[in-house]
DNA sequence: GCATAAAATGTAATCGTTTACATTTGCCTA
DNA sequence: TAGGCAAATGTAAACGATTACATTTTATGC
């Protein structure tokens, strides 16, 4: 491969000005520009990234650990911070790690390893505390958490994400609002921080009133379309059977209504069912999802700003949660529940 | 940041020790290993990664570019990637970039870089020619695409897919063999080669016969859920209406589901739908989609080797098509029209 | 045309590893 | 115990860029 060295010989100048004319054009004369330019041409020279970055001490990029790629809630996300990050000259990298093998101590040798400059968590830690993580000082570099739920266990992190516990008490409370007394939860598994808090969440509106309280009840859906379906088919066998259901997630949601479905019953007719995060299919199961949204897009453009003040400012690294609003979407699969 | 030097001095050895010590532990006596890995865990030391990468010319990393994060189809196709991958030992980073923005310079660039040891590219390229992609020998890494097709407009590269356009004819004679006559395609933008192939197979599925080649009619339904409902409403209200619609992914036809039972309609009674991908939601639409599965598990897993293939053997990099069976999944989203 | 400042360019060290080669140490055998 | 060989360790160069500092060239003002 051709390097800047290369391209210095050729051109008749040092690999300095070279560098310079790549870097900071002005510093450079017309006339030697036009002669290192054309030999950048002539050789069809690029910079080793890898060198310069090593050199610099810095690479540029940020890393966005998601848990799953085809999660389509991330879709927005994403585009929050892509968008961001292109406007800022940084380069996105996804590093996709499954939300089982995550915990801190992976976090922290990526966080060491350096190559990036910062890191965004869209994914809860597990919570094993990791010496790396707690505290602002002796991070080797920013990480933000979004959306997500930052252990209590852990040293908090500087995070962006909505209010999961009152938004799911608000929808529990829509819910109950609507005539509603029995009405059951769907959650995620235990590795999953934020579907914790909704069910804390429910848990709060449930158990505000004698008359709902006694009704409570959890079932595991472990995120996936198929285990929301176990799940929903157990709360059916149940006597006096769930006038609502509300899903820790949309997809979980898409799971039970089509476990309702299947069960020859209908949907709001039978029973209500309420989702959470408005994905873009919220809108089209039928009948459409009542859900909670969540501003996407906005969250991953605070996210990545808060991780580029960190990285820039590394005094500015604080640990604050920023919240942002959330919003109850009501479309057609809750239905008004007279005994 | 501590470095190998800090770590050698306080081992009293040299940094070579050191460096034997992390990358081939035999080469080093037993006495100075012990003493090379307390100080490694006094000092807390991680290698980094920038510099051993940089010497090494080697990143470990393959690179994957996709459209769009949050797309259901890529859930599988990245499980057999990583899966692999960890089977040999290389880390995947994922690049997204949006169809559009995808043209062979960027990609070229990319390669260039050196920041990955390959590309898997889940996408198509735009079909501008570059230097640096046509030809096994000057390009700088490999790259090999996957579930996508190769435009003829640039040399070939290296691919793993499905026959797209020997699966979408057999959709539509499907179709067709279900006493189906006006059936119109929703097709994808422009920009997307192999939405393109299944609208050939189609064209051939229709065109076969003068019964049905009356009926061809092609809307472009932009790879979006919106899109394809904006399609359907137009070809809804064409007379004689199509009495079925294939759609050329399965977020198309879960948007053409939802605009036929918008206007009142239902599927597969009045209009039969046939999708294509088989993404999970495939069998919870209601009615559930029929539609074309891909191993897309396979390709993932397939494309990773034949990357890993060309890295480790650059004269192994042959530019040939790897074809994977389809098959077509028959659930209840078409029905026997007899008019 | 000369002194001087400013602009342009060059020299060489540096970043943190790896590794070819040189040197030292340890061990075995005769 | 000397000799020889293998194992262990050290030395220093390299990877390709950037950059502080030194030097040369150019421009300016008189």
């Amino acid at each position: 491969m051709v390097s800047i060295n290369h391209v210095a010989e050729i051109a008749g100048v040092s690999n300095a000005t070279v560098s310079r004319c790549i870097n900071d054009p002005l510093k450079v004369s017309k006339r030697t520009r036009a002669k290192v330019q054309s030999a950048i041409a002539d050789t069809g020279y690029t910079a080793n990234t890898l060198a310069r970055s090593f050199r610099r001490g810095k690479t540029n990029m940020i890393m966005v650990v998601i848990p799953s790629v085809g999660d389509p809630f991330f879709t927005l996300v994403m585009e929050g911070i892509r968008a961001a990050a292109k406007r800022c000259g940084y380069t996105i990298m996804i590093n996709e790690t499954q939300l089982s093998d995550l915990n801190a101590d992976e976090i922290g040798a990526m966080m060491v390893s350096r190559q990036a400059d910062g890191i965004i968590l869209l994914a809860s830690l597990s919570p094993f505390g990791n010496a790396m993580l707690s505290g602002t000082s002796n991070r080797p570099i920013p990480i933000v958490i979004g959306c997500e739920t930052v252990s209590s266990d852990l040293a908090s992190l500087p995070s962006v994400h909505i209010d999961n516990v009152g938004a799911a008490k608000e929808a529990t409370e829509y819910l109950i609002s609507q005539g509603h007394r029995n009405v059951s939860f769907i959650s995620g598994p235990e590795s999953s921080l934020l579907t914790k808090d909704r069910e804390y969440g429910y848990l709060k509106g449930m158990l505000a009133s004698k008359t709902t309280s006694e009704y409570v009840q959890i079932e595991d859906g472990g995120m996936s379309i198929h285990g929301s379906a176990k799940a929903t088919r157990k709360l059916l066998s149940q006597r006096p059977r769930p006038t609502a259901i509300f899903c820790a997630n949309d997809e979980m949601a898409m799971g039970a209504i089509h476990e309702i479905k299947n069960q020859g019953l209908s949907v709001p007719e039978d029973i209500s069912v309420i989702g959470f995060d408005d994905i873009r299919y919220a809108e089209i199961t039928d009948p459409p999802l009542t859900t909670i949204y969540q501003p996407a897009e906005e969250i991953g453009e605070r996210v990545f700003y808060r991780v580029l003040r960190s990285i820039e400012d590394a005094g500015a690294d604080d640990d604050m949660a920023e919240i942002v609003p959330h919003k109850l979407i009501i479309r057609k699969s809750v239905k008004k529940f007279d005994r």
